[in-house]
DNA sequence: AATGAGGAACTGA
DNA sequence: TCAGTTCCTCATT
């Protein structure tokens, strides 16, 4: 019942900005990325079989494989508004999401029981997905460094951005077409305006941005307190503990590579092809992606030199510090953090 | 060939 | 000064 079709298809979703904030090229991309390969969390212990870490899959890839039954039943439960900070971890329908929905019950048409359970069911599955992509986008903020809302990004943040976006969707590189531009110019374009400039990824990067732009809208309604997200009183919601982290880590701090690597681990579903824990406890984990993880590390400290050999000195220069050594029993690509948390 | 270890010089904040 | 980065040689897998 709840697939990202359904999303998609809901006319209330496609009204710009919805109050999910997102548009509807947006939500476009996010369904057809469910044709794309989903992400698996099994360790790939031959290195084979790496698809793309796929940021905007995971959502889909969770109400998938999950029993969506909870959705129903929570929704017809009661009162509590919050959206809870994680969806994996959801056994209990009772400890899960609900999001209040402001019109219920208050709809001229006076709607069924049924049809307020499906909508509220929908919505819940909306905003669900809403706050994987605000994550998503802002471990992509950490990563590259950059604010969440394009229309601030000079010409260097969109050329990462760009890489960036290439780099997750597989595109060829585009960059040089839009190497004259900031974020105020990239936002300004129309689909048009892209195709001119990228005739194959210009469907892709303008949805893309597109989904930027909508989290970034939404971030300015968040903080601007006009709408304190929607009856919610006792908890923040979710997307404004997002945005708040991600403020704080978008602050100008440079960023080590422990702490980038920290980060990468924690992101299982979006990293966990390139990099993974072998004993979360004890802190081993694996490269399993040398090269990808090289890359992002130097996209990440704008080092486009950055290879595995020069990550891996890094690393060793570890050793001495005492913050990351290699496991007792030593094995190829694999390290110890000497403080796991 | 890829990875691992570590020295040494260098860079940018 | 710190936290890497770059380049290097040599060893191991």
């Amino acid at each position: 019942m709840a697939s990202p079709v359904r999303i998609q298809s809901d006319s209330a979703v496609l009204q710009p900005p919805h109050s999910t904030g997102f548009t509807e090229s947006s939500l476009a991309l996010l369904k057809r990325e469910d044709g794309l390969e989903m992400v698996d969390h099994k360790p790939c212990l031959d290195g084979s079989d790496r698809g793309h870490p796929g940021l905007y899959l995971s959502c889909f890839d969770m109400l998938f494989t999950e029993d969506a039954a909870w959705l129903v039943r929570v929704s017809d439960s009661s009162t509590s508004t919050d959206i809870g900070p994680r969806l994996e971890p959801c056994q209990e329908p009772e400890q899960c999401p609900v999001i209040d929905s402001p019109g219920l019950g208050a709809s001229p048409l006076s709607p069924t029981l049924e049809e307020q359970v499906e909508e509220r069911s929908l919505e819940q599955v909306q905003s669900l997905v809403v706050g994987e992509v605000l994550k998503d986008i802002e471990t992509a903020c950490k990563l590259l460094n950059i604010t969440p809302d394009p229309m601030e990004w000079n010409c260097g943040n969109v050329q990462k951005w760009l890489l960036w976006t290439e780099h997750l969707y597989r595109l060829p590189q585009v960059g040089k077409a839009f190497h004259d531009l900031d974020g105020k110019d990239l936002c300004s374009m129309s689909e048009e305006d892209f195709r001119q400039r990228s005739p194959q990824c210009s469907e892709t990067l303008h949805a893309h941005l597109d989904i930027w732009k909508s989290a970034a809208w939404m971030k300015e309604r968040c903080s601007g307190g006009e709408t304190r997200m929607r009856g919610t009183s006792q908890k923040q919601h979710k997307g404004e503990e997002l945005w708040s982290e991600a403020d704080s880590s978008c602050s100008g701090q440079p960023i080590h590579l422990w702490q980038f690597l920290r980060e990468l681990l924690l992101k299982p579903h979006s990293y966990g092809r390139c990099i993974r824990w072998l004993n979360k406890e004890k802190g081993i984990f694996k490269i399993e992606d040398s090269a990808h993880v090289a890359r992002l590390w130097g996209l990440r400290k704008n080092r486009p030199a950055m290879n595995y050999d020069k990550l891996s000195r890094s690393i060793r220069q570890y050793y001495k510090k005492g913050i990351i050594r290699k496991p007792d029993v030593s094995q190829r690509l694999v390290y110890q953090f000497v403080h796991p948390v």
